[in-house]
DNA sequence: ATGTTC
């Protein structure tokens, strides 16, 4: 382990306040000895950065998949005051909403006689890459709507389910959404996208279930044994990115204005209840519910195709659940001050809400919430669920999936995507791409492994195996 | 992640 970083348990560290100047609290994050080798530097100065802020509550947190990121890094979690607190893009990341949803389906591997076929049905349909412009019309009207009503507007407009709604964190609908702080340009990127993939780590994947840890769990998210299944990863594309954009910029200069302090500039915020930070909450909000929308209508079209080549009803394909592993939420917290609502940050996080918590759904709150964390192109994917252990220590979050080892240049240079595609399809899976650039970019591995982030956050704890995925077919933008 | 160095 990095020097200057004390063990608190088998899989819990602390960074120290002092660790860098200026700390209110001290730094915790997960994490076996395994993966320590993998512990950047940076990364932990950025989880010490953070704790700096005004208003951070108990510890500035990272999950086993940390790695740096901008400003704050990629698996961390902080949670702030209403009154003392900060609101920070930083906190959140470039794609508003990234997250992961999955739909289940009826059929079993033996019933997918041409895989190839499948895939490249999903391919055509699925618009995918950089710049990717879906065939939906949607009018400036419709955008507003998105951005406000979220995955209701989908499903009102016949991309949706009625369970569909009540399986989203949040109910796909993110409350205080406010399309006035977002950009014309913003919004201009964002219209023709909705219902597209993107590139870099997102994808469509069709998953097999391969392995059960706990039965009772399973039957309760409606999982079985053999199972196929998809998988959407993917966010708010342009939309966010831009809201992201112009928000830094004004949180740059409002730092400056309310004399916060930060030790490195990335660290860019406000106060959560400043006009400045009501502007980027009411904004990102938006970009969140247009995430949702987005992969709500990647699964009504994985829908259509299951439906035209198999004859499968649409009712017969329900959304498991799908989280948000890059946003920031006003949530109520048990704290040394009793019941608080705090902004808590996710950043390459997923919450994990435990059993009986009425942000659940009913259908599932015996349980705990459903955590989907995919595995890196050709590895397996989770579902766990949430666990009081995460309420009590990590503001009811964990991990979000393998986390990156490489940089992607660093990727692209270590094995041509020719490859990559091969060594992959010698396994068994079959993985389609707009270029094989996108695929060397993604090698599995540039990752972590996927099982030894999700054992730590099971030795710690913070979330519960329930299945394993395996994949079957990729597609990629 | 991203009209991938506005």
């Amino acid at each position: 382990m990095l020097a200057g970083i004390e063990r608190i348990d088998e899989v819990e560290w602390e960074v120290p306040i002092g660790y860098v100047p200026g700390m209110r609290v001290p730094g915790r994050f997960f994490l076996s000895e395994d993966l320590s080798e993998t512990l950047e530097v940076g990364a932990v100065q950025q989880l010490a950065n953070v704790a700096v802020l005004p208003g951070i509550v108990r510890y500035s947190l990272a999950m086993p998949d940390i790695h740096s990121g901008y400003g704050f890094p990629i698996g961390g979690v902080a949670a702030f005051e209403q009154e003392t607190g900060v609101i920070s893009p930083g906190g959140v990341g470039y794609d508003i909403n990234c997250g992961v949803r999955l739909i289940a389906t009826p059929l079993t591997p033996d019933d997918i006689k041409n895989p190839r076929a499948l895939i490249e049905a999903l391919f055509t349909t699925v618009p995918t890459g950089v710049g990717a412009e879906s065939e939906m019309r949607i009018s400036p009207h419709d955008l507003e709507e998105i951005m406000v009503e979220g995955v209701n507007w989908a499903v009102a407009a016949g991309y949706g389910t009625e369970n569909d709604a009540a399986h989203c964190e949040e109910g796909g609908k993110m409350p205080n959404a406010n399309a006035a702080p977002v950009s014309k340009k913003a919004c201009q990127r964002g219209m023709p996208q909705a219902g597209t993939l993107g590139s870099g780590n997102h994808f469509l994947e069709i998953q097999a279930v391969d392995a059960v840890f706990d039965n009772e769990a399973a039957q309760t998210f409606g999982l079985s044994a053999g199972q196929i299944c998809f998988m959407v990863h993917c966010g708010s594309r342009g939309l966010g990115h831009q809201i992201c954009t112009d928000h830094l910029r004004t949180l740059e200069s409002a730092t400056r204005r309310y004399g916060i302090e930060i030790p490195d500039r990335q660290l860019a915020c406000a106060p959560v209840h400043s006009p400045e930070g009501e502007a980027y909450f009411g904004a990102m909000a938006a970009a969140a519910n247009y995430a949702w929308v987005n992969r709500q209508v990647i699964t009504h079209q994985v829908r259509t195709v299951l439906n035209r080549m198999y004859g499968i009803d649409y009712e017969e394909m329900p959304l498991v659940y799908d989280v948000a592993h890059n946003v920031a939420k006003m949530e109520r917290h048990n704290t040394d001050k009793g019941r608080q609502t705090l902004c808590v940050h996710r950043k390459g996080a997923t919450r994990a809400f435990g059993p009986g918590c009425p942000e659940v759904p009913q259908d599932y709150r015996a349980v705990g919430q459903p955590v989907i964390i995919p595995g890196s192109m050709g590895s397996a994917s989770y579902v766990l669920h949430g666990t009081n252990t995460a309420m009590e220590k990590t503001f009811g979050s964990t991990c979000h999936g393998a986390g990156r080892v490489m940089s992607r240049t660093k990727a692209k240079k270590a094995t041509p995507g020719s490859e990559v595609r091969k060594d992959l399809l010698k396994q068994g899976i079959i993985v389609r791409a707009t270029s094989d650039a996108s695929i060397a970019e993604e090698a599995p591995d540039a990752y972590k492994e996927s099982y030894k982030v999700v054992d730590v956050v099971r030795r710690a704890g913070l979330s519960l195996p329930v299945v394993r995925l395996r994949p079957i077919g990729v597609i990629k933008g």
